[in-house]
DNA sequence: CGAGATTCATGTGAAGTATACCTTTAGGCTTAA
DNA sequence: AAGCCTAAAGGTATACTTCACATGAATCTCGTA
C-alpha cells in the first residue's frame, strides 16, 4: 500500500515541470559567463594577469571586499578564461584556487601546503613531516617542468590571523627558489584593514597590484539575480517582487550577492518542495530562516564534540533569557554538560578559545568588555535568529545523546 | 569632590605536554646461492 | 650474503594545558577645597 502511493508520488513529481531549469547556476560554486556590474575589476584584473599568457610572471595581486561582492566569481572568471586561451596555444599555465577557511584543509601553513601539493597529484602525509622538508617536496615536484602558476587564496586573512604572516613570507620567497616555473599569487581578503598588519616586505611584495571591490547596491544585486534566474528557472516562476525583495534583504546586509543567490535558490526549493510551480514572497522569509538554521547545523555537525558542547552551553543559557552572557558562566554550564556526557572538560583557557572562534564562525558575537570593579570578561550575544535555537539546540542535544 | 589606587574575573601570550603520525634505521627472519 | 619485514628511535604538527602576567573600568580611599 505504502509503495503504490509512494510510486504514485514519485511519478507525479517527476510528471510536474520542475521550477528549476537548470540549478547549478544559482550554486556558490558556478561561474556564471555574464557577471553584471564588475566589468571593470575583469578589465583589471584581466589586464594584470594577460602577461602570463607570454609566459611571463604576472604581478602578485591583492583583491579586498566584503563577502558576496563578487572577488571570488571575477578571479574564477579571469583566470578560467585565460586557461581557454593557454590551451588553445598549448601553454602551460595552471591555476589553483583554494580557499583558506576551511577547517582541516587549509587553516595551517602546513596544511595549506600539504593541500597545495595535492592539486598537483602529490601527496603528503597530514603530519609528522617539517614543514619546509613539505616545501621541498613541493617545490621539487613542481620543478619537474616548466610552467606558470596562478595561485588563488581565498580568505587568506583568516588564515594570517589564525597562523601569523610567516606563510606568506614564505610563499613569496618560493619563488627565488623556482627556476622553471613562475609563480604568481593572488590573495582574497574580506577584511579590509587586513594588510595594515603585515610585515611591510611581505606586503609591498605581495600586494604589487591591490583591487578593492565594492558592495553592491540593490539594484546592481537584482541585475545580477535576474541575470541568472533566466538561466536558472523556467520562465514565469517568479512572483512578481520576489528578486526585488531578495535584493532588499541582500543589500541590507553590506550587499552580499552569494547571499542573494542562495536566498532565492532556497527559496525556490522549498516552494518546489511545497509542490507549488511559482516562488512566492513569503518563501524568502522561510529560506532565510533555513538558511541560517542549516549554516548552523553544518558547523554543528562538522566541528568537534567540544565546541558543540560549548555552543549547547551558550545556548541553554540564551534559552534561559540570560543575556547577555559571559565565559564564566558558559563555562560552568559546559562543565556540567561534560560530566553529563562523561567527557574530560578542557581548561577554561582553551574555552574561551573555542569561544572566540565560534565568534569568528558568525554563530556567535563575542565582545571582550570590562565590568570594572567585577572583572573583565567576553560578553556573549547569539548571532542567529531566535527562532532557529530551539531546533538547533535539539540537533545538538541529539548529536551528544543527551 | 576628584585623582589615583585597588580590585575582580577573565583575557592573553608563552611554554610545556600528550598524542598521532611521519621517516629512518637496526635487527631479525627468510631465501637463494 | 642479499632481501624483506618489523619494531624501535627520533622527529614533527597540532590540540590542549599550565603558568604567569596583562587589562581596564567600576569602586574605593583619602587628601583637599
Amino acid at each position: 500500500m505504502r509503495g503504490d502511493s509512494l510510486t504514485k508520488f514519485f511519478n507525479n513529481y517527476l510528471e510536474k515541470p520542475s521550477i528549476f531549469l537548470n540549478k547549478k547556476v544559482l550554486q556558490s560554486n558556478y561561474t556564471p559567463d555574464m557577471i553584471p556590474h564588475r566589468n571593470e575589476q575583469i578589465d583589471y584584473i584581466a589586464g594584470i594577469l594577460a602577461p602570463c599568457l607570454r609566459l611571463e610572471k604576472p604581478s602578485n595581486l591583492f583583491l579586498y571586499g566584503k563577502t558576496g561582492t563578487g572577488k571570488t566569481v571575477v578571479s574564477k572568471y579571469v583566470t578560467s578564461q585565460i586557461l581557454k586561451v593557454a590551451k588553445q596555444k598549448n601553454l602551460s599555465i595552471e591555476i589553483i584556487y583554494l580557499n583558506c577557511k576551511l577547517k582541516k584543509v587549509a587553516d595551517t601553513e602546513y596544511r595549506l601546503i600539504v593541500q597545495l601539493a595535492k592539486e598537483f597529484g602529490i601527496e603528503i602525509p597530514p603530519t609528522g613531516l617539517p614543514t619546509d622538508e613539505v616545501y621541498k617536496i613541493f617545490i621539487k615536484h613542481l620543478e619537474q617542468r616548466e610552467r606558470l602558476v596562478i595561485l588563488i587564496l581565498d580568505e587568506i586573512d583568516q588564515l594570517v590571523k589564525k597562523t601569523g604572516d610567516e606563510i606568506l613570507y614564505n610563499l613569496t620567497r618560493i619563488n627565488s627558489e623556482l627556476n622553471k616555473v613562475e609563480l604568481s599569487i593572488i590573495g582574497i581578503s574580506n577584511d579590509l584593514l587586513f594588510m595594515d598588519n603585515v610585515d611591510p616586505r611581505v606586503k609591498s611584495s605581495l600586494s604589487e597590484e591591490e583591487l578593492v571591490f565594492a558592495p553592491y547596491n540593490a539594484l546592481q544585486i537584482q541585475d545580477i539575480l535576474r541575470e541568472r534566474s533566466k538561466l536558472a528557472f523556467r520562465t514565469d516562476v517568479i512572483q512578481e517582487g520576489v528578486i526585488e525583495k531578495c535584493a532588499a534583504y541582500a543589500a541590507r546586509e553590506h550587499g552580499d550577492a552569494r547571499r542573494a543567490l542562495e536566498l532565492l535558490r532556497v527559496a525556490a526549493e522549498l516552494s518546489e518542495r511545497r509542490g507549488d510551480s511559482k516562488i512566492l514572497i513569503k518563501d524568502i522569509d522561510d529560506a532565510e530562516e533555513k538558511i541560517e538554521k542549516d549554516k548552523v547545523l553544518d558547523i554543528v555537525h562538522t566541528q568537534p564534540k567540544q565546541f558543540q558542547l560549548t555552543l549547547l552551553a551558550i545556548l541553554d543559557l540564551c534559552d534561559k533569557a540570560v543575556s547577555p552572557l559571559f565565559t564564566g558562566d558558559v563555562y560552568e554550564i559546559y562543565k556540567d554538560f561534560c560530566s553529563v556526557v562523561k567527557l574530560k572538560p578542557l581548561t577554561q583557557r582553551r574555552v574561551s578559545d573555542i569561544i572566540a572562534e565560534l565568534d569568528m564562525l558568525g554563530i556567535i558575537n563575542a565582545k571582550v568588555i570590562s565590568k570594572g570593579r567585577y572583572g573583565r570578561t567576553k560578553e556573549i550575544r547569539m548571532a542567529i535568529p531566535q527562532s532557529t535555537v530551539p531546533t538547533i539546540r535539539h540537533t545538538l542535544k541529539e548529536g551528544l545523546n543527551l
